[in-house]
RNA sequence: UGGGGCGUCGCCAAGUGGUUAAGGCACCGGGUUUUGAUCCCGGCAUCGGAGGUUCGAAUCCUCCCGCCCCAGCCA
């Protein structure tokens, strides 16, 4: 234990507690998403937290599925989940687990509270039971089936369980507190009725048990210590100890609650984001501009990223709004540190070198990275015509080496890892347009400083023209244009950004980025970080990603 | 409005009666550099408000203000 000066936050604080005070032995923890949709961003700082509390202090972490409603869940879902969880670095004691593993558990321990008196068969409907149960200021009303005797309730649920009820006409209700200023408690619903197929049970049950029925017990069924969720959880607690407290189980969980991770200028809502993909406002639920775990990493971003952004963040009962820019920084320092340098020329500009003899190509040698030896070196052919981006070059001779530190007519420049280079004519087709630059090297001069009196205004990237690889740059901006699209009146659909993806085609990249593969990151130098994009790519058209800019 | 939770720099935050009120992001200066990148130096708050307790408070008390969550047979 080295990190004992490591600021702590206070989950942290309350395990050690519970540790030094023998109140557990072992910490097990759980990262229970319910398959409904793809994980994002948001999940990944519960994944973290969840994994790291079991990993920090030797204890456990389940993932389990929390599909106790069949409407919204399915086999999709949770093998995306699982695919994610593991791409993020995360490992999880024994099988992936699953609420619905433990019906026929649940199902008994609801007979029991029925046989304690503690919970009933209620026939309200849906309107009525919202009527009785009160409001914020006043207290509810007890449904007319409160007292129905435990056998009568018995049979009902039976009942329901086989399928013999209509949906809608009964539920099995807890009974607790009417008049509870906490409106968790008014006789919450532990089963309704659901005559539908489960992605895992199938058509086995009619019946599915709730939410604050199923959670607790699972934890404790799972001998869950800690079970971390977020915030707007908290006034569920005092259900989910209910529960806890008045049913036999085999270990007591508690609960405790974090702050939710929420970044600007997106959303972090599953719902918002079936939306965006069931409406194909994107590419699918990996759609790089997504905040799916998923669309990050189509997108280049690295788990080592996303999880060095998480352990960023802090674990407090706060509800702020992270910047973007801070998730940013995690994106380029990892991106910096590991992705291999390469060239690509965005806006092509062919320059021919007149001094340069025809037809002779030499091939120079270019690191792979500029303070990394371990990461392989590169073969740049170099020749008469090379390509230039079209921005590197400027007709305003006024401008100063300062402010333009890149081609200028009569003056020089470097081309990185190359020769300084000079332009000296413009060729201009009929329209005006410049076509094409003569220029003239100067020998001597790779990794080498020029003679006296030449001084290059700066270093550009670029291209050999007659060996280099097409490609296709697909650039990513914000989904949203508003730092808070959920904010205000209309929907967050509204400020949509209707630029958050420019394709750029025809780029020309250096020969070796023609054995790219997919997720490989490279840094296009003074462009910014890409990776080769697995679902564009095709044998003759290579399609990279922007990850992000360079700063 | 009843209940629950939260308010420390532009953003995220540490802080648990005595510290010059950490740190990161962002931003602004300057240096290095064959990426206008990286890297390196430097700058950047008196703690929602008002009272009070105390030798001493961001930390304790009181009142006030503001924000978030809960009235699904969603999770």
């Amino acid at each position: 234990m080295t990190d004992i000066e490591k600021p702590s936050n206070f989950i942290q604080q309350i395990i050690s507690a519970d540790l030094d005070a023998n109140r557990v032995e072992t910490v097990v923890t759980r990262f229970p998403p319910e398959p409904n949709g793809y994980l994002h961003i948001g999940h990944a700082k519960s994944i973290c937290l969840n994994f790291g509390l079991a990993e920090q202090f030797n204890g456990a972490c389940n993932l389990r599925f929390d599909d106790t409603n069949p409407e919204k869940e399915d086999d999709e879902y949770v093998q995306a989940i699982i695919e994610d969880v593991k791409w993020l670095g995360f490992d999880w004691a024994d099988e992936p687990k699953f609420a619905s593993d433990y019906f026929g558990q649940l199902y008994s321990w609801a007979q029991y509270l029925i046989g304690e008196g503690k919970a009933y068969i209620c026939e309200l409907n849906a309107e009525d039971m919202r009527e009785y149960r009160g409001t914020l200021t006043e207290v509810g009303k007890n449904s007319p089936y409160r007292e129905r005797p435990a056998e009568e309730s018995l049979a009902l649920l039976e009942q329901m369980k086989q399928g013999a009820v209509d949906e809608g006409t009964m539920t099995l209700r807890a009974k607790i507190d009417m008049a509870s200023p906490n409106i968790n408690m008014r006789d919450p619903v532990m089963y309704r009725i659901k005559k539908m197929a489960h992605h895992r049970t199938g058509d086995t049950w009619n019946i599915y048990p709730s939410y604050d029925f199923a959670h607790g017990q699972e934890d404790a069924i799972e001998g869950v210590t800690h079970s971390v969720c977020t915030l707007e959880f908290a006034a569920n607690r005092p259900l989910y100890e209910w529960f806890t407290s008045n049913l036999p189980l085999p270990s007591v969980p508690r609960q405790y609650e974090f702050g939710r991770l929420n970044i600007n200028y997106t959303v972090t809502s599953k719902r918002k984001l079936k939306q965006l993909v069931d409406e194909k406002h994107v590419d699918g639920w990996d759609d790089p501009r997504m905040p799916t775990i998923s669309g990050l990493r189509r997108r280049g971003v690295t788990a080592a990223a996303v999880r060095e952004f998480c352990d960023s963040l802090a674990v407090a009962k706060t509800d702020g709004v992270v910047d973007l820019a801070q998730f940013e920084h995690f994106i380029r320092t990892d991106l910096n540190d590991n992705a291999s340098r390469a060239m690509c020329v965005l806006n092509p500009l062919k320059i021919t070198l007149s001094n340069y003899e025809a037809g002779k190509e030499e091939i120079l040698t270019a690191a792979g990275h500029p303070n990394r030896d371990d990461l392989p070196s590169r073969q740049l052919p170099f020749g008469r015509e090379i390509y230039i981006d079209q921005s590197d070059f400027s007709e305003d001779t006024t401008l100063s080496r300062k402010k333009f530190k890149r081609l200028v007519i009569g003056e020089y420049v470097r081309l990185r890892g190359a020769y300084v280079i000079r332009a000296d004519e413009v060729i201009r087709d009929d329209a005006g347009e410049i076509v094409e630059i003569i220029g003239s090297y100067v020998p001597d001069t790779v990794g080498e400083n020029p003679p006296e009196g030449i001084r290059p205004r700066g270093v550009i990237h670029w291209v050999s023209a007659s060996n280099c690889i097409d490609c296709d740059l697909y650039l990513y901006e914000n989904l949203f244009t508003e730092a808070a699209p959920d904010a205000g009146e209309g929907s967050f659909l509204d400020h949509l950004n209707p630029q958050s993806l420019q394709i750029i085609k025809n780029c020309k990249a250096e020969l070796g980025l023609g054995e790219a593969v997919a997720g490989q990151q490279y840094q296009f130098e003074r462009e910014g970080y890409y990776c080769l994009d697995g679902k564009h790519s095709s044998a003759d058209k290579l399609v990279f990603n922007r990850t992000i800019a360079l700063r």
